[in-house]
DNA sequence: CTCGCGCGGTGACAAAGTCACAGACGCCGC
DNA sequence: GCGGCGTCTGTGACTTTGTCACCGCGCGAG
């Protein structure tokens, strides 16, 4: 939770500030304040109104929504470079919201209070444009989301899980439990497909993680059109 | 179609312009083009990027995503007094959105150049806020789509969704295929479950519309916990 | 070593979605 | 008033997904 108020460099992250006359930069850096979080850490949660606007610099936080029975499901994560539209969003309307961000890695980011946030929106188009189109991204990914959880087979959605989190080596490090809040079904569905995968030799099985063993035939099932 | 440049007495409906300076109220009454049209007409549609930043006066606009299926689901709707978002969106991160605008009702609205919407952007917190609560507005409403079809019981969701659309006198004008768009399910699904309500005398069925038997009986469906 | 807990496996059943098709109603033209 | 037609609704059979209850295993802490 280092406060370096006078240290600027993390600007060039954003383009957006890049591009700010040396006198708002300034001011900007005067009033920022960089923090550094822990990996699973909540960030923001329902009851907790955040008071500043956040810009991540490194790391990677998820975001998910819980229902009242204990299911969840995420939603979409926030990567370097990106803002927290969630805290802008409770920032500038004064709504609570459902969902709940938790730090996936060790977390760098800059807050800003709300003053200098307002300040910024009305004098830099630069600044605008990122917070508008942060905005726009994320109602695209809930848009995705619904459009996955309303219509798509959990068969194909799993498959294209495993690809997108797997590693270089086709090593995913993910319980069932963990890929069935990433789909927002079912621990018990996610073994029941995991194990169907693991017989027509897609994958292998571990306690905690899982190998890709053919990722033609696994992006065949995420590609489907049924 | 009619361009009525010179009245401004549309601003009354918005706040967030009422507040402006006269100047800038002038201004803005110069560039904005009065629309009014037709219902069910497609306002936007994957691939028609929008030109203009729009303010509804009057009407509703319902926004719903279709899948490569075919199924349905009604997003969010946008009524008198707010701002359509989708628009806003694509005119500002200059993407492609996968969602569709089709009037309910005859609309009436305003319609501002995208130049005229920066400049009220920079110099009006009002409306700043105005924009940015509407943003809020539609993340929530698409996160609470998502926790409906990713949790909800179909029959507790279709209580709600015939109770919120019921008149006074406790008609629901719409056929079930419609009511299944609006829950992102399928008709039969629909069909089944209102015969089951008829049977259990929460309702009475016709070609088209369906009439509320028991209210109480509903909302205690539609508020049931499991 | 062993205890406990998180993880995964399983069977039985309920709910929801799919597919195919059959009636039934309402409206329009004649 | 009558047929015809398109839309709306009903239904059965089956698949997929979700729920519930419960078990066993393995790994790590003590």
């Amino acid at each position: 939770m280092a406060a370096t108020a006078a240290d600027a460099s993390w600007m060039q992250q954003f383009p957006a500030l890049d591009g700010l006359p040396a006198a708002e930069r300034q001011r900007l850096a005067a009033v920022a304040q960089s923090i550094t979080l822990p990996a699973d850490k909540v960030v923001f949660a329902p009851g907790r109104p955040p008071e500043h606007f956040m810009l991540l610099l490194e790391g990677v936080v998820r975001v998910q929504q819980t229902a009242p029975g204990g299911r969840e499901i995420v939603l979409y994560r926030v990567a370097g470079g990106e803002t927290c539209i969630m805290t802008t969003a409770c920032l500038l309307s004064h709504e609570a919201y459902a969902a709940e961000g938790v730090t996936e890695t060790e977390v760098k980011a800059v807050a800003i209070p709300k003053t200098a946030f307002d300040d910024l929106i009305a004098t830099s188009p630069g600044f605008r444009q990122l917070v508008f189109s942060d905005y726009s991204n994320r109602i695209a990914d809930l848009m995705h989301v619904v459009e996955e959880v309303a219509f798509e087979r959990i068969d194909k959605r799993l498959a294209q899980k495993i690809l997108a989190r797997a590693d270089v080596e086709g090593e995913v490090a993910a319980t069932h439990q963990a890929l069935a809040v990433e789909l927002g079904t079912a621990r018990e569905v996610v073994s029941r497909h995991l194990k169907e995968f693991q017989r027509r030799g897609l994958v292998d099985l571990a306690r905690g993680r899982l190998r890709l063993a053919d990722r033609e035939g696994l992006r065949a099932l995420a590609e489907a059109e049924n």
